[in-house]
DNA sequence: ACTGTTTTTGAGCAGTTGATCCATTACTTT
DNA sequence: AAAGTAATGGATCAACTGCTCAAAAACAGT
């Protein structure tokens, strides 16, 4: 066999994955990157192919970590509260990530529409999540917790795009508390009365 | 005197405007903008100073623009017209402007936090935006047109949360149609029943 | 027509970019 | 220990970046 190589892939990725995130993708070199992940520059090419590909990785592992920490803070056996906790750990998130925002909207922000890897990867979470998010809601209103005159589906982009709009505010406005509240009042808004 | 310039300022700086939106600061290279713009490059540097320079002013341009197309789309007497004209303003303008999106919204993903200009500019409309939007809010709760349990400068960074979800989504899904529905759905919230 | 001032022009600067070449090193297996 | 294989390091590529220089051209006022 061969020589192995001297260094733990999931580790190098999470060291260029900050420097993307906090630089984006034109904004960060490859000379940042071999001085971030500390490995040569051939032995990026060779692992992880070019920038682009090396890019798609990083992004690909930053939204499995902030799922991960979206679902973990899922608490409550209630639709609404799922729901609620679900809004809250956003806000949360808008509100810890500092100035380096959502990677992934971002990413958008940056390189949508030209590169439509980014695009297509937005585009299949953003269909998940309104699967998901729909069902939740549909559920909410069959046990009697939501009003049931509104469409599912318009009620999960309603949260969706919300939530959106509180991450990217959580960039520009590092440290605004003001979130949670938000999140409260769209919540609120689905219960029956 | 002197020779007079050989264009007008205004023309050219729509044109450089198009160009930065479509292609991002990074992604516009001065030789994009010279052949844009039509005119050389020395009269570029003369005329505006340096790239960012002309990108700012770009991006003020820009938002002039979409500002008068929002308030101008702005109908009807009572509260909650004017409101809900407005988010049926911004929710065609994600419609209609396709995968460009929000020049302002792209650049903050792009350039946000590292370039304070732009950060700066985006926090000055926020303040006059949450400011309009919360008066607008009072007035309709103080006429009985909306509940009145609400803080209407919360309802109003709603709103704002919101409209910056779906110029986001705009981008990503030019022509999508659902976003007057979810304006509506935002509005109807707010209503007295 | 001349002068003074400014714009325009095209060439070209130094620095950076992503990517590649190739000799060297280091490891695994036999 | 020898052979085979793959990672490594450093030099370097051509292309492109934002920007500047100096000469030429074009206008306004006299």
């Amino acid at each position: 066999m061969a020589r192995p190589k001297a260094f733990d892939q999931d580790t190098v990725l999470v060291k260029a994955m900050h420097v993307f995130w906090a630089r984006g993708y034109a904004g960060t070199s490859l000379d940042d990157l071999v001085a971030a992940m500390g490995i040569n520059r051939q032995s990026i090419y060779n692992t992880f192919g070019d920038k682009h590909s090396l890019f798609m990785r990083c992004l690909k592992m930053y939204w499995q970590y902030e799922l991960d920490r979206v679902y973990e803070g899922i608490k409550g056996d209630k639709a609404e509260d799922r729901l609620r906790s679900m809004m809250h750990e956003i806000s949360h998130l808008a509100t810890s990530s500092g100035e380096m925002g959502c990677m992934l909207l971002n990413s958008l922000g940056e390189l949508a529409p030209q590169d439509q890897a980014v695009v297509d990867f937005y585009l299949k979470i953003d269909h998940e999540s309104i699967q998901s998010m729909s069902n939740r809601i549909s559920a909410g209103q069959e046990n009697g917790e939501f009003e049931s005159h509104f469409n599912p589906s318009a009620a999960a982009k309603f949260l969706i795009a919300l939530s959106i709009g509180i991450r990217t505010l959580g960039k520009v406005m590092p440290g605004n508390q003001d979130f949670s509240e938000i999140a409260d009042f769209a919540i609120d808004v689905l219960k029956k009365r």
